[in-house]
DNA sequence: TCTGGGGTCCTAGGACCC
DNA sequence: TCTGGGGTCCTAGGACCC
């Protein structure tokens, strides 16, 4: 989709269409501009001039997303809404409003079933879609499905969305980002020298800052550059599975399935504090945060029908480092109290010298709720590993 | 100008077992 | 007296993605 959560935002506010707007402001600010929605009004009747600026923007947060106006002065997603502030400081910003986006993500995913069942998620603003089965999913390389799509979208939900068809889901990812917004492009396997040979190592689906750091430092920029490499030279730096993974990557080879199902890992809820608390000094703040993490996390698995039984915890310090604790219990679990008990304990396991600027709580190993697995009672190492014994000896 | 929240997967060492 | 090979689970950290 593009631009997801500012296109959303867009479709409140439509007075705000061609300004430059930002989303990742905090829940208070929207008030203060909702204040202004004239009597017998809607939200498209609220005032420019009564919108949040970031000049005005004071305390932390990163921007979620910006409109493309926004962008044209270098503002882009995961920045520091301070730094936002000096780049365009006459920029609206707006709160993030998940609920709104998660149902317009619920209404363009249904769209894209409807038309082509294959569907996988790939979270709340992009999937992936196999087109191999889809009657006329061939025509002209896709592009017909594909605008129908995409108009498909448009019609019920007023966003545009930019989609990238080609064999396999390395190659349409990198597609997808040819031609937005609301584009369609075509990759054919023959196109790889031309089209994806020049661009950075940066632009594949895996390739992050730090491996692509390591890559420079190598000499190696583009992908067409790391396809002059050789396999053996790549998982000597690289390691076997990174190495052969990067050579198949620059060669355009892909062979992953759409996966229309999976079972969540894990569940969690963290919290960044408007100023850093200190373990001792603010013990009692910090304290209400902690079990109202715990409660949101349960209440999550609770409504999704999950239990887990590793519990854990997330320490992000002032100097941004972050600690992790956990412990894995007997029972499954989605209880909050048991959560806040077992995570109390790993808080004790963790160095609480340094002011924290984040707190968050985590429950993994996931089963679903009432399955057999979650009711099994836990058994003892040994006895796991007798029955890992009795297999073994079945086997022989 | 300090940098969100919610995830997944991988690695690596150690405990423990046969 | 010092020693193999295979496996699972647990824990901590880190890279990466949307």
């Amino acid at each position: 989709m593009d631009a997801f959560y500012a296109s959303v935002e867009l479709l409140r506010y439509p007075q705000l269409k061609g300004l430059p707007a930002v989303i990742g402001g905090s829940r208070r600010r929207e008030d203060e501009a909702l204040r202004h929605v004239p009597a017998g009004g809607t939200l498209a009747d609220i005032p420019v001039e009564a919108f949040p600026l970031l000049k005005d923007y004071v305390g932390r947060g990163v921007i979620t997303t910006a409109t493309y106006p926004a962008r044209q002065f270098g503002i882009g997603s995961a920045m520091g809404l301070m730094k936002a502030a000096k780049l365009c400081p006459q920029a609206i910003v707006l709160p993030v409003d998940f609920d709104e986006y998660r149902r317009f993500s619920r209404m363009f995913k249904k769209i894209i079933t409807d038309a082509a069942p294959v569907m996988e998620d790939r979270g709340v603003d992009e999937v992936y879609i196999d087109f191999t089965e889809v009657p006329d999913g061939q025509l002209e390389g896709g592009r017909v499905l594909a605008r129908r799509i995409q108009r498909a979208i448009f019609e019920t939900t007023g966003l545009t969305c930019s989609i990238g068809v080609a064999p396999n889901k390395l190659l349409a990812k990198m597609a997808s980002e040819f031609d937005k917004p609301n584009g369609v492009s075509i990759v054919y396997e023959s196109d790889l020298q031309e089209r994806i040979w020049p661009l950075p190592c940066r632009k594949v689906n895996g390739i992050g800052p730090k491996a692509d750091e390591k890559l420079q430092r190598l000499g190696i920029r583009t992908i067409g550059e790391l396809a002059a490499r050789d396999r053996a030279w790549l998982i000597e730096n690289f390691g076997k599975s990174t190495g052969a993974w990067m050579h198949e990557m620059a060669w355009g080879r892909d062979d992953r399935p759409v996966v229309t199902e999976s079972e969540p890992v894990s569940m969690s809820r963290e919290t960044t504090f408007d100023r850093d608390l200190h373990a001792v000094r603010n013990r009692a703040e910090l304290g209400e945060i902690f079990t109202r993490l715990c409660e949101k996390v349960a209440e999550d698995l609770q409504r999704k029908g999950y239990v887990g039984k590793t519990i854990g915890i997330k320490l992000r310090y002032d100097d941004f480092k972050i600690a992790t604790r956990d412990q894995t219990i007997e029972q499954f679990t989605a209880d909050a109290k048991t959560i806040r008990q077992t995570a109390g304990r790993c808080l004790k396991r963790v160095p609480l010298d340094r002011p924290l600027r984040l707190l968050g709580v985590r429950v993994g190993a996931l089963v679903k709720a009432g399955s057999a697995e979650a009711r099994m009672a836990p058994a003892s190492r040994g006895a796991r590993a007798e029955a890992a014994g009795a297999m073994t000896a079945s086997l022989f």
